[in-house]
DNA sequence: TCACGATGTAAACGTACGTTTACTTGCTGG
DNA sequence: CCAGCAAGTAAACGTACGTTTACATCGTGA
């Protein structure tokens, strides 16, 4: 028999980091509760025991799996000019990352996830928000979009209805555009 | 010793009764996952075997608790001249009847409870308050109304930030009377 | 080379849950 | 008065989970 080529040589850097990614798949699919680690560590491929060992229990991999998917950032990257446009496609078409929004709040099921949930929200996504907003009221503007975000994830991805779960009606998508931009742009919509 | 008089002499009907409503409390406080029979059992006082005997398991409980929840009239019993105003005092401020929407979004972690949360929202409060709204684009105007509704609860009941958790800011709470007025009165935020 | 730590695995453990079963208690119609 | 059924209870069952333990395997520095 041919020598079995391992492609998967030993490294826990690698393994550490196929863990945090397939955690960041099945809490965004399932919520905090819901995901267990035999699922996690099967679509990783590796062995169960082994997210104790790095991670040192299931809510430390959840706060590993928040904070790296809040890495990336989420809404501040985008130009001012054409924020309203570019967020809703993001939100609503996906750009390829996994959203760090629906792990948010399907953690807020479980006491201790929503903790870390909360912390996490107003450290990394909040803050950062309302100061790249700016001015006096940067916090309420941020409150709303926040408020409008979680709206629409909710009821895209969390109660999907009949003929919203696809395309986003035209309509509510013009809605949801001008919101947004507005609040970038001074807090009040431009009709 | 004197003869003991039983405070709750046997009643299937009464029994029932305090299953759902204990049952409601523990759904909309910690989700569907995450309540336990012996929770909702416990605070009715009565043994864990009757949730199976009178509603046939959990998840039809479930179902019975966000109905009965979803009987009282949401939205559609406030005066459209001061709807903003209103409905914003009623999710802010509380009513003293337990509010369907935290059981309605809590339960969407858990993927059963998820398709029956789905099936009731719409059939129990999307078709009235669209019909309630009226015009051709009420469907799209009771979403906006929804949308924001579950922004709200998220964020305030889910996700409460510091400064958050307690009164609603005021200016915060002017935009959220202005949008659901609008989406009542023509769908255009007057200012 | 080879012992030893790093890496990975399989199995077991303890616990908590929803549900079912066997049983007891209380009421009521004839 | 009492048989029979409704109502309620306590305990057990089966399962799934997170975690821990005991063991196997690989790589590498002295």
């Amino acid at each position: 028999m041919a020598t079995k080529i391992d492609p998967r040589p030993r490294d826990a850097d690698r393994t550490r980091e196929a863990i945090l990614q397939a955690a960041q798949q099945v809490f965004a699919e399932k919520g905090f509760a819901a995901a267990t680690i035999r699922d996690i560590t099967a679509r990783a491929g590796v062995n169960q025991s082994l997210v104790s060992r790095y991670f040192g229990g299931k809510l430390k991999l959840f706060e590993a799996a928040l904070e790296a998917a809040l890495d990336a950032r989420l809404m501040t990257d985008l130009p001012k000019a054409e924020f309203g446009k570019l967020i809703v496609a993001r939100f609503a078409d996906g750009d390829g990352r996994v959203s760090p929004l629906p792990m948010l709040f399907r953690a807020a099921a479980d006491a201790e996830a929503r903790s870390v949930a909360q912390r996490l929200l107003h450290e990394r996504v909040l803050e950062p928000l309302a100061q790249w907003i700016g001015g006096a009221d940067a916090g309420v503007r941020a409150a709303r979009l926040m408020m409008i975000s979680l709206g629409f994830f909710t009821y895209r991805e969390q109660l999907p209805l009949a003929g919203f779960a696809g395309a986003v009606d035209p309509d509510l998508r013009r809605w949801l555009e001008d919101e947004f931009q507005a609040i970038v742009d001074n807090g009040h919509v431009r009709r």
